[in-house]
DNA sequence: AACTAGGGCAACCGCAATATA
DNA sequence: ATATATTGCGGTTGCCCTAGT
């Protein structure tokens, strides 16, 4: 037999979060961590919203530890580099920016970098100069992103095997980049977006390497593992009128977050007071 | 001042993979 | 072993804000 269903529909608050729901979801699973699933958290939480809403909103919106505004140079640089790499694969190049979120960074890419890629003349689905890709014979190609990241690809001109190997990474993603096309499929028949086909020549890259087989074992560029450790509730939920501060946040109690890592609870320091507050504006503060 | 169009972003949808009863 | 719930992920939608007219 199998589980019990998520939610039902009826009933369900939807559109944009209050501060007020916000607040209760905060509140619950920072006080009740690990005790429970996500299909339990809106009703234990008092909220009348889908399970997986609860997730979506904490994960891109709530946790402590998600940076807000606008990705550095830097992280954009990143971005784009490891966008030519890897593709849509959002959650992969999420995992390498500490604080930052798949859908934030989908976002920027959408709305940013295509723009200024494409202004720059780079295809930003390729990361090919636009003009280039109608010449596939060229010998070599060396696109640079928005600042200074630069994306070597090579094709020996008199080598048809090469190129063609080059054209169907290319295709790969333009099929799966900026939304307009069809998701992509990566391995023939595969559709798991998140592992990438092993023709795909970026796998003998060793920085997709290390990407797509031991980011779970090393900590993103530039932070601090598990800095959620030194989260504590006292500092940051107090924010939140209402909502008990007296709970620390030790060793003891992330013990759930080996179960439930979704719930990822990050640096304090990051927490931005005003962005919670408003967070039912739908702006981004 | 009022209206419109476009941009930006939060949230939702639906599919696939994984976990579990 | 199988069915089904749960989770993760990428694509898409729709609302809100702002700039332009």
């Amino acid at each position: 037999m199998g589980r019990q269903p998520c939610c039902d529909k009826l009933g369900v608050k939807r559109g944009p979060w209050t501060a007020e729901e916000d607040r209760k979801l905060m509140a619950f699973i920072l006080g009740n961590a690990g005790r429970c699933c996500w299909r339990a958290v809106p009703k234990l939480a008092g909220l009348l919203r889908c399970g997986k809403s609860c997730r979506l909103r904490w994960t891109n919106y709530l946790r402590p530890d998600l940076k807000r505004g606008l990705l550095t140079d830097d992280e954009e640089r990143l971005v784009v580099d490891l966008h030519a790499k890897l593709g849509n694969r959002w959650s992969k190049i999420a995992a390498k920016l500490p604080g930052r979120t798949d859908n934030e960074i989908k976002n920027h890419w959408n709305t940013h970098i295509k723009k200024k890629l494409i202004k720059m003349g780079i295809d930003p689905i390729t990361h090919v100069p636009l003009e280039v890709r109608k010449q596939p014979q060229q010998a070599s190609l060396s696109t640079t992103s928005a600042q200074s990241s630069t994306i070597t690809i090579e094709c020996k001109s008199n080598n048809g095997q090469q190129c063609q190997q080059q054209d169907t990474h290319i295709n790969r993603d333009a099929s799966s980049v900026g939304g307009e096309s069809s998701p992509p499929n990566l391995s023939g028949t595969n559709t798991d977006n998140t592992t990438g086909g092993s023709n795909n020549i970026h796998d003998q890259d060793p920085l997709v390497k290390w990407l797509l087989e031991e980011e779970d074992d090393l900590p993103a560029i530039g932070i601090v593992e598990e800095p959620w450790l030194d989260f504590t509730v006292e500092n940051d939920v107090d924010k939140f009128n209402g909502i008990p501060s007296t709970m620390s946040w030790d060793i003891g109690t992330t013990d759930w977050l080996l179960d439930y890592q979704d719930f990822g609870v990050g640096d304090s320091t990051l927490l931005d007071d005003a962005s919670m507050v408003d967070s039912s504006s739908g702006s981004n503060l």
